[in-house]
DNA sequence: TTTTTAAGTGTGTAATTGACACTAAGTGTT
DNA sequence: AACACTTAGTGTCAATTACACACTTAAAAA
C-alpha cells in the first residue's frame, strides 16, 4: 500500500435540519457573509451548517454539536446518511474566499459526513453562535444555491427522509408532543407529496400503535375541536411493537 | 469556527464484499501478516480490504479502485452504506504494529466510508495484489475477530444488506447470470434467515416482472431438471418497470 | 422397473387496501 | 336563538393481496 504526502482530507460534518411548520417542510439554512473586495460590499449566501470533526470526537458527536451549538438542542433525531467526498467539490468563488478566511489550508480537500436531524421547529431558538449571526428556515421548495455541493446534499437528505418515513415511524419528530391526526396526516401529505385518504389514514395509524389518544382536545378552535394523541417513543424505541404495517396508498415496497 | 492543527483525520474506504456459494453468505477478506517481535514468529489476522483515498478520487471511485486490485472485477454493485469514525477505533495491538509498517503516520486518526458489494463469487480470481497475498470467502457465521473495527462494519452491512434487498432488486447481483428459481428462492432465504414458501416464493417474483425465464433448463442432474432464468437488469435500471412490489411472507413495512 | 430427488403447479381463506359521503361539535354572525 | 361556517370524526363494501397447504412430473441412478 502506498502512501503520498497528500493522502490527507478532512472530515466534516454537515446537517440537514428539518422542520415543519405552516404546513411546509424546511430546512435550517445559516447565512455566510463573505467580504466581496470587488464591490466593497459583502456578499452572503446560505449553507448548510457544519463543522471541521475535531479530534476527540466522534462522528455522531460532531454533528450533535453542531446541532447544539446552532439551536441550543440535544438529544434530537439526528441520523447519519450519506458521506460526500468529491475532490472537485469546492468550485465556487463565494466558497473559496468563506474558506480563506476560516480554514488554515484553505485549499484542503474535504469530505463530509452528511447528517439529518429531524426536529419540531417551535423548540428551536436561533442562538447567535460562532457558525453564523443568521439562521433561517427555508422551504424545501425555496432553497436556493448553497455553498460548496450542499444542494446535492440536502437533495439527498429529503430523498432519505421520503424513504426513512415509510420504513420506520419518525415523523413524529417533526411534530409537538401533542399533536392532532390532521396535523399528522398533513406532515405524511407534505413528506409524500401526496393526498391520504382521512378515514384510511386514521385506521392504518390507530391500528398500527404508535400513537396513544389523549383525553385532551383542542380549545378554542371555531370547529369541532381536534383529538391529541402522543407518539408511543418508548414502545417504539424498545421494539415493544414487533414490527409495524402502516403501508399506505400507492405502495411500492418490494419485500418485507 | 475555530481550528486546531489537529483537525485532519485521514480518510479511508472499506469494502464488505459479499458472495453467496455452497448455500452460505460468504465476506471476501484479507490476511495481513504482522512481523511479531516477541515470539519471532508473524502475527496474522483477518481484515476487509480497504484504503485511503487519494486525493484525485472520490469516494466511490476509491472503492472501486480497492475491489477492482483486489478481485481484478470492475462494473460490481458496489454502495456506501456507512461512514465509521470513533477517534478510538484503533485499540488492538496488531492493528497499530500493521500501521507502523504501511502508514506515513501511524497514530493518525482515520475515518472510513465503508462500501458494501455484491459480487457473484465463481467471477472473482483473486490477485495476488499490493493489499494482501492472501484472500478467503469466509461464511458471515465463521468470521473471526477481524482487525480495527471491522466486525462493526461487516455487521453493519450485513444489515443494510437485508435493509436494501427488501427495497431493490438487488440480491441478483450475487448470482450467476443465469439461475434456477431455487438458487433464488435459497439465496432469498439465506439473507433472510428464515424459510419461504415456494410457490408464494415462485409466483411474487414472476409477477413482479424483474426476471425472465430462458427455454433452457438444467442438464445431467438427476432430477426434474430446473428452468433457467436471468435478472431483467435492463429494464430494472431504467426503471421500466415502474414500481415493483415484492412483498414477502412476515410483512415488517411501515409504509410505502 | 423402481427408487430417489428436486421441480413445478392451484385453490381457498383471511387480512388488508382503497374508494367513498355523511354527521358532529364547536365558533362566529345575524 | 337560529343559522352559517369550518374542521373532526365515523363505517361499509369490493377488490386485492397474503398465506397456508400437498400432489404430480421429469430426470438419473440403482
Amino acid at each position: 500500500m502506498s502512501v503520498s504526502p497528500s493522502l490527507n482530507p478532512h472530515v466534516s460534518v454537515d446537517c440537514v435540519i428539518f422542520g415543519f411548520s405552516k404546513e411546509t417542510l424546511r430546512l435550517l439554512l445559516i447565512k455566510r457573509t463573505v467580504p466581496n473586495s470587488l464591490t466593497e460590499l459583502d456578499d452572503s449566501y446560505y449553507a448548510l451548517p457544519g463543522d471541521l470533526v475535531r479530534d476527540n470526537e466522534n462522528l455522531d458527536e460532531a454533528a450533535a454539536r453542531v446541532l447544539k451549538e446552532l439551536t441550543g438542542l440535544s438529544g434530537i433525531f439526528l441520523q447519519q446518511f450519506q458521506a460526500f467526498g468529491d475532490p472537485m467539490r469546492i468550485t465556487k468563488a463565494k466558497d473559496r474566499a468563506w474558506l480563506q478566511g476560516v480554514r488554515q489550508d484553505p485549499d484542503a480537500r474535504v469530505i463530509t459526513v452528511a447528517y439529518m436531524a429531524l426536529i419540531d421547529s417551535n423548540k428551536v431558538q436561533i442562538e447567535p453562535g460562532s457558525f453564523s449571526k443568521e439562521a433561517v428556515w427555508l422551504p424545501i421548495s425555496e432553497v436556493p444555491e448553497l455553498g460548496f455541493d450542499h444542494n446535492d446534499i440536502s437533495e439527498g437528505a429529503l430523498m432519505a427522509l421520503r424513504e426513512k418515513v415509510q420504513i420506520q415511524p419518525i415523523a413524529f419528530e417533526l411534530l409537538p408532543e401533542k399533536f392532532t391526526m390532521s396535523d399528522l396526516q398533513t406532515l405524511y401529505e407534505t413528506i409524500l407529496e401526496r393526498d391520504l385518504d382521512k378515514r384510511n389514514f386514521r385506521r392504518k395509524m390507530l391500528n398500527s400503535g404508535v400513537i396513544t389518544a389523549l383525553p385532551e382536545k383542542q380549545h378554542g378552535v371555531s370547529n369541532k375541536p381536534a383529538r391529541y394523541y402522543v407518539f408511543n417513543r418508548n414502545l417504539v424505541e424498545n421494539g415493544g411493537l414487533g414490527f409495524v404495517n402502516l403501508k399506505m396508498e400507492g405502495s411500492f415496497t418490494m419485500f418485507s
